[in-house]
DNA sequence: TTTCCTAAATGAATGGCATTCATTTAGTGG
DNA sequence: CCACTAAATGAATGCCATTCATTTAGGAAA
């Protein structure tokens, strides 16, 4: 039947001819297609593209040319991918100071890479905030590292995941921060019954040529490595 | 037909008697059933109930017995039924202390408030974050009060932001913490080779009976006041 | 060499989800 | 009394994550 005649067809039981491209056919292949370390990377790949709404099973699999089912043999859920991510993120964060500068220098880096990192990834923070150790082993190194800084500093023994967890939270926090829209403390019409808040923008935007969530960051960022470094052996 | 008849009923094609209670009907009732403050109880409630994870828009319109579509009349998006639960919660956070108390303790005890609160909502907290003030009317009048606190304290008008927005920052990643698992530190079989971290994290666990989320919290926040503070005119 | 076992893929199916839209209706303001 | 409109309905769309029975290739065991 010509081409021409198909196109008339108006009714076929017959399984169509695959005109697709030739698909992956069931069954173990030469060498596996996946395996965490691919996936992980794709999912890299589709965030920078699409941001995290992009982030989807489907388009996961789509992107790697694959069943979303498929996925499945290699990670036990969508949380699973972002923890993957995660760990790979973990990775990037600049700990090299700690052993080079001084305790307080060593932090102040840290600190600034780390919630520029994750600036670029807060859908992950709810993840990671709660996610044990034990699943992230570059996230767990990088906590060996600061943890070392901070005993070599003095810090005693009982305070130093305390001090940890202190900043932690902070750089999470101003991680949103940074995402947040320029006007976001615009108090519109309220303005008149807001005079302090109000008061307190307007000489702020007066004020500052940096960024509002740098200024911000760093002030406190100075008051937590102050305060907690006279607290030190 | 009775009940023990209807049961055997293999077929029937005319349109089943409305056994199901008295529905409402379409059209303009006599005072209407929805608004703003409705759906934001129910949200409520049903968060209350069934986590942010039962809080669907399906969910909702079920526990106010109407149908999904119609929770569009009142609100534009799931996101605006968050932002309505956020500013709700807003104004439970303590600010009483301000006025009433020195500065340093006002802002503790409405940090603590502020931690609180949404520790049992993290999953607002993105949205909070990056939420213009002006869509969040009670919000903002916490801002005013926190603000005019910390003008009466002296500090300079172009820092009073700052200082909320770190302090915030700090807050919220706070937040997360109380959420966490209490193994969460645990290296597992990595302990080995993070001989600094699992020494501090052991030494953290023989040494408080509070919960370490709260031990961080604190050690952070008087950090900050004290930092903030340094600041004054 | 043949047979068996299993990892890794498929695709269909499930049951959800948020959101949109045309439609209906009951009060209200003119 | 009539026209208008706010506020409801329910059907439909196009997603989503996840599950499951099934298929098959390739290596291990016999």
């Amino acid at each position: 039947m010509p081409a021409a005649a198909r196109q008339n067809a108006t009714s076929r039981t017959d399984p169509l001819p695959a005109a697709t491209p030739p698909k992956r056919r069931a069954g173990r292949p030469a060498s596996a297609v996946l395996d965490q370390a691919v996936i992980t990377a794709a999912a890299l790949r589709l965030i920078g593209k699409s941001g995290y709404d992009g982030l989807t099973m489907a388009a996961l699999a789509r992107s790697l040319d694959v069943a979303p089912s498929a996925l499945y043999n290699h990670v036990t859920s969508k949380r699973d991918v972002l923890v993957l991510v995660e760990d790979h993120l973990a990775a990037l964060v600049d700990v090299s100071a700690f052993g080079r500068e001084p305790w307080n220098e060593a932090v102040r880096r840290w600190a600034w890479s780390y919630r520029d990192v994750f600036s670029k990834h807060t859908p992950l923070i709810p993840v990671i905030a709660v996610l044990p150790v034990t699943d992230a082993p570059q996230t767990l190194a990088m906590y060996e590292t600061v943890s070392a800084g901070l005993r070599k500093a003095g810090f005693p023994e009982e305070r130093i995941i305390s001090s940890i967890v202190a900043l932690e939270s902070f750089i999470f926090g101003s991680a949103f921060d940074v995402t947040a829209p320029a006007d976001i403390f615009d108090p519109g019409s309220m303005a008149e019954s807001t005079p302090n808040f109000t008061a307190a923008v307007q000489s702020l935007a007066e004020q500052g040529h940096e960024k509002p969530a740098d200024i911000a960051f760093s002030l406190g960022l100075e008051a937590l490595i102050s305060g907690l470094g006279a607290l030190r052996n």
